[in-house]
DNA sequence: CTGAAAGCGCTAACAA
DNA sequence: TTGTTAGCGCTTTCAG
């Protein structure tokens, strides 16, 4: 078990101090008008002997720890693990870590999850946040933490924030299925008071009141299991079919729309010829199923950009309570039409 | 932007040492004999002003940092989440955090992390290992650190490990494929010298053999992307196909399954009439594909109880240099017949 | 250019 | 039972 280096070891072996030895190591032997030369026999030994700062001290000292935590609703839902995944990546390269959690959008586990992070020191938070942590969030950004809300903003708090046009997004996607000759239409959602939840229900709604369509909608409590969804949604649809009031679903998320080809398969309809199936939030699955379902895709690289853009942003402006200025950033999504809305 | 709270703070308001609000705090009040009234006043003040120690000083005078690296090969394939998951929660209820990371199998990649999370002081990993990593981590053990190994072992390494039957896994799965009269059966695995890759071959050339049936066998290189992988396997279930030589498939892991599914569809063969398909490691689609598919299911739940319980032991065990005794836990997987491996 | 020294906040041996 | 105090390893001010 060979003994941990300090700095005082490469301080010693080379006869100088550690002050010196530090200022290196941070850079600043420029602005310490350190020798070029003594800068290169440092950094070659610290090389050589594989020296690496401790940094538990490091961040005792600085306060920094270079580590950024990021809450995402359900990491293992697709769209959310290729967020983190990317996010993950591009901290990377600015030198930041990332410590990753689901926060199943549960209120108590979020507020536990950002008081951990807090525990950890991480530098930054970027966070889909669930109902209720409104307090919280407020509090890290009085404290001049930096936030970065991700997929859903919150009510009255004006933050750091980047999404999509979810409006547009539904609204395209209604309109698309109106286009392919669908009239009977429905939207299958989630009851959540989500932002994005709503603007995507307002988006289909729009579009059904623009073409003087009747919106027939089935909101999903959130808390429901998965086994428990696909009855419900089975009625629903077999119900609209009973009264011949339904050609084609919205689903408006990628899980809904996954339950809901179960629930569809079930009933033994036809896609897409008894109904149209479209989903919003692309997912692997889609392009597999058969037939292929069309989906509404969200940018996610150019999301994970944004977002660790805006980070960074705010890391760098140090300190200074910037929290004056917020940030938005809504990006555009894209249809990606299958064959789930093909009618012949 | 409220002060942080020290621990002298709270010694200061009661007008005790700090080394008693230590000793209370770290559950020592009782060994160092603290009255109970004593230690029921710093406990409520300590909670009614939601103290909570600095972790990044705890840690770096105790040298725990009561978090767990945990390095699987990719989080975003199902199985490694759930497992991941699993062994978060496991991990947090006996007071450890975990930060996970996938390896991406890339020997580099994976040293790299290992000497991040030794720069972060973990207190003990847990690795799938990819090839070429034996030196680190025998590095890690001899250090002391606690190590436990999931899904494959590593040749002449021996350690904690955590895995199934692989051999017995896929060799059932052939005897079934058998059992439905399938006798032309191709195995496409991976070209990795992985142990649990190479058990799952030695499974299916074991049935194969048995039955004196001949083995036909597709090896794809780790580093295909998913899109070349697909004509590749089309090529290979291609050529049998002319030679009437194949009637089913065992695919070695859920993403060969998955493309391979694909492969089959653009070949347009029908499963499971002309080709039964049976897949290792079990997927969300399998159940909603059509039709749905046979797989080996690993038990993702005992998988995850054992890892995080050896690794509690060994972090309990302490420092003592345990390392004489590895533990090895080898699960049974269990064969979920689906519809893609049922003839009529 | 370089060194001494003061902490960051907490734990725990040693005293009292 | 409780207080004093010496660090954990590093950064950074201040003085040469």
């Amino acid at each position: 078990m060979k003994k941990k280096l300090l700095i005082s070891d490469i301080a010693k072996q080379l006869n100088i101090s550690i002050t010196t030895v530090s200022f290196i190591l941070n850079g600043k032997a420029k602005e310490k008008r350190i020798s070029d030369s003594l800068t290169a026999r440092v950094l070659k030994l610290v090389e050589e002997v594989n020296y690496k700062p401790n940094q538990l001290a490091q961040s005792l000292r600085t306060g920094k720890t270079k580590t950024i935590g990021l809450m995402v609703e359900d990491i293992s839902n697709t769209f959310f693990a290729n967020i983190a995944r990317l996010i993950e990546e591009k901290a990377y390269k600015a030198g930041y870590k990332i410590i990753y959690c689901s926060t199943e959008d549960d209120t108590a586990k979020t507020r536990d999850l950002i008081s951990m992070f807090r525990d950890k020191h991480v530098d930054g938070y970027i966070i889909t946040p669930p109902p209720g942590v409104e307090e919280d969030i407020k509090e890290l950004i009085a404290e001049g933490l930096p936030v970065v809300l991700l997929d859903r903003t919150l009510p009255g708090l004006p933050t750091n924030f980047v999404g999509v046009d979810n409006r547009m997004g539904s609204y395209s996607a209604t309109e698309h299925l109106i286009g392919q000759g669908y009239k009977k239409i429905a939207l299958v959602t989630t009851e959540s008071g989500q932002s994005q939840m709503l603007q995507r229900l307002e988006g289909y709604e729009q579009a059904m009141a623009h073409h003087q369509l009747a919106p027939k909608l089935l909101k999903i409590p959130f808390r429901v299991t998965t086994e428990d969804m696909i009855p419900k949604i089975m009625a629903f649809l077999d119900d609209l079919r009973q009264r011949d009031d339904l050609d084609a679903v919205l689903f408006a998320t990628n899980y809904l729309a996954l339950r809901g080809l179960e629930a569809i398969d079930k009933l033994e309809l036809r896609v897409p010829a008894d109904v149209g199936v479209v989903g919003f939030d692309d997912h692997d699955i889609f392009r597999l199923y058969k037939p292929s379902v069309t989906a509404v895709a969200q940018p996610t690289e150019a999301i994970a950009d944004q977002v660790i853009n805006m980070m960074l942003d705010q890391l760098d402006t140090d300190d200074r309570k910037q929290a004056t200025t917020t940030q938005t950033a809504v990006l555009p999504t894209s249809l990606i039409v299958r064959n789930s809305t093909t009618r012949r």
